[in-house]
DNA sequence: GGTCGTTTTGTAAACGTTTACGAAAGTTGC
DNA sequence: GCAACTTTCGTAAACGTTTACAAAACGACC
C-alpha cells in the first residue's frame, strides 16, 4: 500500500493526498476528511525511506549507547526511565525514537561515521561521554546535531545536559562535616569519564569549606561496579589510619561497599558513615539504608527530549546550544552518622 | 556527498560506482580499487534512505522493548550483554541493529503498525512476550519477518528461543528434595509473561516426580521486581505451615527476598533454602551465596542473531521457523541446604 | 580487418515521497 | 457575463540509490 495506490482508490491525485496526509494548507476540508478516513481504513502509513529521501530528514531522534562499556547508569533501572519519558515527549512532537547501539569491538567514531553518512537519524543523543571525547569531535565536524547526557571537555557545537556531580560532591562533604566527620575518604571511577572530575572537584570545594587539608591517599580510584565497590569497600576498610565516612560518585558501587562492609563486620553508619549517590530502588535493600540523593529520572527524560528537539529548530535563539545541570536532593539514611567511638 | 559526486570526481559514470561499491561482478579489477579509494578519501557512505527505497530492504534489525513494562530480566546487565553479542554477530553479516523502544503510553500494537508499514526495519526481535500476545498476531498479519525471545502460546509463523524455565524449575526441585525438602514454595509473577506457564509446570512436575502433593497455597504471585521479592519472602515467612524452600523464576526478585529475610532475622539455607534463577553478577553480594542457574549470555546472543537473519534467507530451508530451549547449568551456593532444626 | 564472444561501462528507469508550479474551479464585485 | 481574485487540485521534478538493458571496448580467431 503506497500513497499511489491511496490515490487511485480515492480518485484523487497522489499530490492532494500527500497535502492532506501532511496537513498541508489549501486542501478542501471535504476531501481532507475522506483522505484521512481512507488512509486508516488501508492502514496506510508513509513509506519511511521514501520520505526521508525526499524530505532529507527522518523525523527520528538517535539515542547511542556502548553496550560494550556501559555507561555507569547501567546498574538499574535508570535508562528504562529516562527513555521511557523522553519517548514519550519525542511521540507527543511526532518523532521516533531509536537507540543505537555500539558494540564491543566496534570503533565508536566509525560507528558515527556510519550514522552520520547513512542518514538514519536527525539528531542524536550520546551517552556516557568522555573528559576528552573523541566521538564529540567526531560530531563537530560533521552537520549532524547533536547532545549530550554528560558534560566533556571536547568542544563542539552541542547542547548538554549533566546530573550536578560536583553540588552533590559538596553537599556530601557538607552533611559529614556538619556531623563531625574531617577525615572523609571518595571512591571516584578509574577512567576518563567526566563525572569523576567534577564530582572530584566538588569534593574539594567542600574539603576547603571546612578547611580540611586534602589527603592523597583518601582519594580512591575503582571501576564503577559492583566489583569495584567490593574492591573499594576492602581498601577504604584497609588503610592505615581509617577515615571516617566514605563518598561514592556511584550508586552501583555502593551494592559492593556493603558486601565487603559486611564481610568484614563493618557496618556502614556506625563503623564507617557513607554516601551514596543517585537513590534507586535497589537500595530499598541495602541496611542500613544508605544516605543518597534523590533525582526525577521523568523530569531528565522529558528535558532531553525537549533540548534535543530545539536542536532542530529552526528558530537561532531556541536551537542556540546550552548547557543545562539538573541538580539531585539529599535524602538521609542511617548510614551517615556522626563519627564514633568505634572509628 | 552522494554517489553522483562520487562518480563525476572519478569520471566514471553513477552505474559502476554503485556496482563497485556492492561488490557486483563485472567491474574492471583497476577501477574497482580506485572507486573503494575515493570513496574511503571522501568519506562516502551510501545514503540509508535511497538505498531501502530502491532495495525495498534496509539491512537493518530491530529489536522491541517495552520501556514502559520492562521486561523480567531487566535488572541487570542481561540485555546489554545480549545485545552486544547480537549486535556483533549482524555486524559481521553486514546489518544494523536498532533497538525500537515501545513507551508506556503507547499501545504495542498501533507501535507495531508503525514499525511495520514505515519499513524501517527487515526483520525484528521481540521480547517480553505473553502467553496470549496481541503484538504476535498483529506481526503474524503482517509480512514482516520476526522472532521472539520467550515463547508463546499465540500462533504465527514466527521462530523463537526461550530459556529452559521448565528445566530450570525440574532441576530446582529435584535438588531440593534430593536434600531432604518435601514442603517447597514458589514465587511465579504475576502477569501473563509466557515464562510463568512453563516454570510452574517444570515446578508441577518435579513434585509429581517426588511424590509430593501440589499445595496451592504454597504457589505465589508477585510482581516481577526487588519489591515483589521483598513481599515474597514476607509473605513465605508468614505461611500457617512454613515451607523449608522456596524457588524463584527471576534473579531480580532475590534480592527482595534476601532483603526481607535480613529484616525477619530469617537465613537463606538456615531457615529456609532457596534457589534463584540466573546467576548475574550481582548475586556474588548476596549472603549466602543462592543456589542459581549459569546462561551464557554471549552465546545466546550470537544465537539471535543467527536466527533472525536466517528468517531472511531465500533458502527455504534455512529460513523455515523454528523454535529453540536455551539449556541453563545448576550453580550450587549455601541457599540450598537440607531442612533443618531450625525448620 | 572483419566477425564473434566476452568483459566492462553508460543510460535510464524505478523505488515512494514531498513540493514548486501552474491549471482549474469557485467566488466576488461590478 | 466578465474580470480579478482566491481556493483547490493535478502534474512533474526531485531526493540518492540500484539494476536491467543496451552500448562500447576489448581480445581472439579466422
Amino acid at each position: 500500500m503506497n500513497i499511489r495506490r491511496l490515490a487511485d482508490h480515492l480518485n484523487i491525485s497522489i499530490g492532494t493526498v500527500s497535502r492532506a496526509l501532511n496537513n498541508r494548507p489549501g486542501v478542501h476540508p471535504e476531501t481532507l476528511e475522506k483522505v484521512l478516513k481512507a488512509a486508516t481504513e488501508l492502514g496506510y502509513v508513509a513509506n519511511q525511506s521514501g520520505r526521508s529521501l525526499r524530505r532529507g530528514a527522518t523525523n527520528t531522534i538517535g539515542f547511542v549507547i556502548e553496550t560494550g562499556h556501559p555507561a555507569h547508569q547501567a546498574g538499574d533501572q535508570f535508562f528504562y526511565v529516562v527513555l521511557d519519558a523522553m519517548n514519550l515527549y519525542l511521540a507527543e512532537q511526532r518523532y521516533d525514537l531509536v537507540i543505537l547501539p555500539c558494540h564491543s569491538a566496534d570503533d565508536p567514531v566509525e560507528f558515527l561515521s556510519r550514522v552520520i553518512a547513512r542518514g538514519i537519524v536527525d539528531a542524536l543523543v550520546m551517552t556516557a561521554t568522555r573528559r576528552v571525547d573523541h566521538r564529540i569531535a567526531q560530531l563537530a565536524k560533521s552537520k549532524l546535531p547533536f547532545m549530550t547526557l554528560g558534560r566533556s571537555e571536547t568542544p563542539g557545537n552541542y547542547s548538554w545536559i549533566d546530573l550536578d556531580f560536583e553540588g552533590v560532591a559538596l553537599r556530601s562533604v557538607q552533611e559529614a562535616v556538619k556531623l563531625g566527620h574531617r577525615r572523609i575518604a571518595v571512591g571516584l571511577p578509574d577512567n576518563d569519564v567526566a563525572l569523576g572530575y567534577h564530582y572530584k572537584s566538588g569534593y574539594l570545594k567542600g574539603l576547603a569549606e571546612a578547611g580540611i587539608p586534602m589527603d592523597e591517599s583518601l582519594i580512591l580510584r575503582v571501576p564503577t561496579s559492583e566489583m569495584g565497590g567490593f574492591s573499594l569497600g576492602k581498601q577504604v576498610a584497609a588503610l592505615a589510619e581509617r577515615p571516617t565516612a566514605l563518598l561514592l560518585c556511584s550508586e552501583v558501587t555502593a551494592a559492593g561497599v556493603y558486601a565487603a562492609f559486611g564481610e568484614m563486620g563493618i557496618e556502614a553508619g556506625r563503623d564507617i558513615s557513607l554516601v551514596a549517590f543517585r537513590e534507586n530502588p535497589l537500595m530499598r535493600f541495602l541496611n542500613p539504608a544508605p544516605a543518597c540523593f534523590r533525582l526525577d529520572l521523568d523530569a531528565l527524560g522529558t528535558r532531553l527530549g525537549e533540548t534535543v528537539l530545539d536542536l532542530l529548530s529552526p528558530d537561532e535563539e531556541i536551537s542556540r546550544r546550552r548547557g543545562e545541570i539538573v541538580p539531585l536532593t539529599f535524602v538521609p539514611g542511617r548510614s551517615l552518622q556522626p563519627p564514633h567511638a568505634g572509628s
